[in-house]
DNA sequence: ATGACTGCAAATACTTTGCACATGT
DNA sequence: ACATGTGCAAAGTATTTGCAGTCAT
């Protein structure tokens, strides 16, 4: 996997704009989690990461995410207790993980039904997240499937 | 504070259900989660125990919650990766949580719009749990205010 | 007596941090 | 040269576990 000069582009502007720079190790990170469709663990990251640069550390791939986190190229989503999970799809939407699977999926969260879920609460209370987590099991899904 | 007479006997009777006894550690840690309304975590309710049972463990409040949790007696609320808060609440429910004052209410959540969300999955999913929790700031919520 | 429960201390899992060295401008 | 970034190893935090001793029936 090699970083595409569009993503390469993103990113570099990103990181200028919080007076960062840009590094092999950052591009490296991004290019994992910035095409990952599975939601990779910050160990799954790291595993990929070397696939790319052997050298890297975990600690400098934790490094990366904080930064990449910062400068709102990626999110993190949170099952219980389980490992941070990454993603690059910044839209408001839902997870669902499978117990069968322990795949995590993106579910696709309407603007009326977000805004309707806001109105849960007083008007005048200021909302900075919205987290929406389904759990359970997925038709058909394959016994520990990886992507 | 002790535990009524009542909720004794819901204790006893949920854990006479799957074989397990009542002590008198389980009675005080489900006195303490089942009275909160603060959505407490776990060296909170260690802490309150104590004032209870002073040579009550960590380990075991530990213990006690598993218990009260596979009995369905309380729930655990998870916000990022925070500590783990358990509640007494058991109805489906979506949660706030303050950042001026860290303290986490219950939003209540109409039936028709929780049934709206599992709808967000295709039908032939199972779904076993559905985890609604809000960030932001409340109107006029002290700073770090304690229930 | 037997099986279940407690509570200590150690282990675990994930993440963060301090710091010496490396790197880019 | 200077500020920033990397990567190792160590620390930290929340939780779990092994096990010897204790308790209830």
């Amino acid at each position: 996997m090699q970083v595409s000069e569009e993503n390469q582009q993103t990113l570099t502007q990103a990181l200028d704009k919080l007076g960062l720079r840009s590094t092999r190790q950052r591009e490296v990170v991004y290019s994992v989690v910035g095409t990952a469709k599975d939601h990779p663990t910050a160990d799954e990251i790291f595993a990929r990461s070397r696939q790319q640069m052997p050298t890297i550390s975990l600690a400098t791939v934790y490094n990366c995410l904080e930064t990449l986190l910062e400068c709102e190229l990626i999110r993190q989503v949170n099952f219980e207790r389980e490992s941070t999970r990454y993603e690059p799809n910044l839209k408001p939407h839902a997870h669902f993980y499978c117990d069968k699977s322990g795949q995590v999926v993106d579910v696709h969260l309407p603007e009326d039904l977000y805004s309707r879920l806001t109105e849960l609460l007083p008007a005048s209370t200021s909302v900075s997240s919205v987290e929406l987590n389904f759990r359970g099991k997925l038709p058909n899904s394959p016994e520990n499937h990886q992507n």
